[in-house]
DNA sequence: ATTTAATATATGCATAGTATAATAATGAAT
DNA sequence: ATTCATTATTATACTATGCATATATTAAAT
């Protein structure tokens, strides 16, 4: 119920077409909402439905016509709306196979476990070190004072460090396995 | 696609009941993989169908009969083939509500973002006990030196940590707008 | 007296998410 | 020469998930 307010959220900055709020998507929202280009395009013709944004066409001649959408007043009063009612829990489900093959681990040899953690945690790297980027943007922005950079970086922090602890996890259980074989 | 897996997976430990498997998907598994009832029997369904896992009736009186289902030849050899190719990437999209809010923070009020990551804390907190709970139940069971329970306890120690890490960063964030304050 | 909790299975519907491809033009790389 | 990458939108089909509800019985709690 989440992906309607999120682009809502993100077209209060500024009319963008689908593909611009992919990308957006893909570089800083993925860690914690990713979503499809067809779950994009497909909720923005809902929102239009519903007038909670608008669109205009950009005639581009050697590119196909950009379809530019913006949030409404109705789509303005909605988005707040939605910021003011906090969900009862706090707590997103979440499903992570990689967690759920090391619960059923038991049914696996070892020395592939230890091959899978050790692919795990080279994984992880590469998303500290991608998050830390974002993280250090929004850091520069945040000098100018506005919230927004502020809570963008916390958001990242919060994907950084979520990143890290899973590092140091899977670097014991894999000197446990080490220790037992 | 993990869903039959993890059935499959419980299933070589004892064969169970929809409503067994919905316990114990709820006591040990939530934090990785939740699964709805609905979800639970329909996939009972799927995989007695494709003979994955058979079915016998156990007649009760004062309750409704019961349906045992337990794992066949077949399934132990999907489940295993499963358990032996791992996804090439091991990192699993996760959507996180409160994550994307506070994302989006710049358009609420400083005080309720105060008030919403404290009670986010609270909420982690209780997670934490109940992981930690568990941890130590399989810490016992580990004392028998079976794989399975060394690999159950580094998992719920791997949704422990997560959850330790949020509160550190929820109470960095707090405190960064009390500062502002 | 009535509701709720626990045990037990199952279905229907709506929403959400994934996968893929069609269409269209350009430029860069193989 | 052909494939791939980028920019840009849309359609379709499939799978997965969530929520509510129906049925049935017993026992405990309000």
């Amino acid at each position: 119920m989440s992906l309607p307010h999120a682009i809502l959220g993100l077209l209060l900055d500024r009319p963008m077409t689908g593909y611009d709020l992919k990308l957006l998507f893909d570089k800083e929202l993925n860690s914690f909402w990713p979503a499809q280009m067809s779950q994009i395009y497909r909720e923005l013709g809902n929102l239009e439905a519903k007038e909670w944004v608008d669109s205009r066409i950009e005639v581009q001649e050697s590119r196909p016509d950009r379809k530019v959408y913006s949030i409404t007043g109705v789509g303005k009063q909605v988005f707040q709306e939605w910021m003011n009612r906090f969900p009862k829990s706090l707590i997103s489900p979440c499903r992570d196979e990689f967690a759920l093959r090391v619960f059923l681990g038991g049914r696996s040899a070892r020395d592939e476990m230890q091959f899978q953690l050790r692919r795990f945690i080279r994984e992880k790297q590469s998303e500290v070190a991608t998050f830390t980027l974002l993280e250090k943007n929004y850091e520069t922005m945040a000098k100018k004072n506005t919230d927004q950079a502020m809570y963008r970086r916390m958001t990242m922090r919060r994907s950084n460090i979520v990143a890290e602890a899973l590092i140091l996890w899977a670097e014991d259980c894999l000197e446990e396995l080490e220790k037992k074989a």
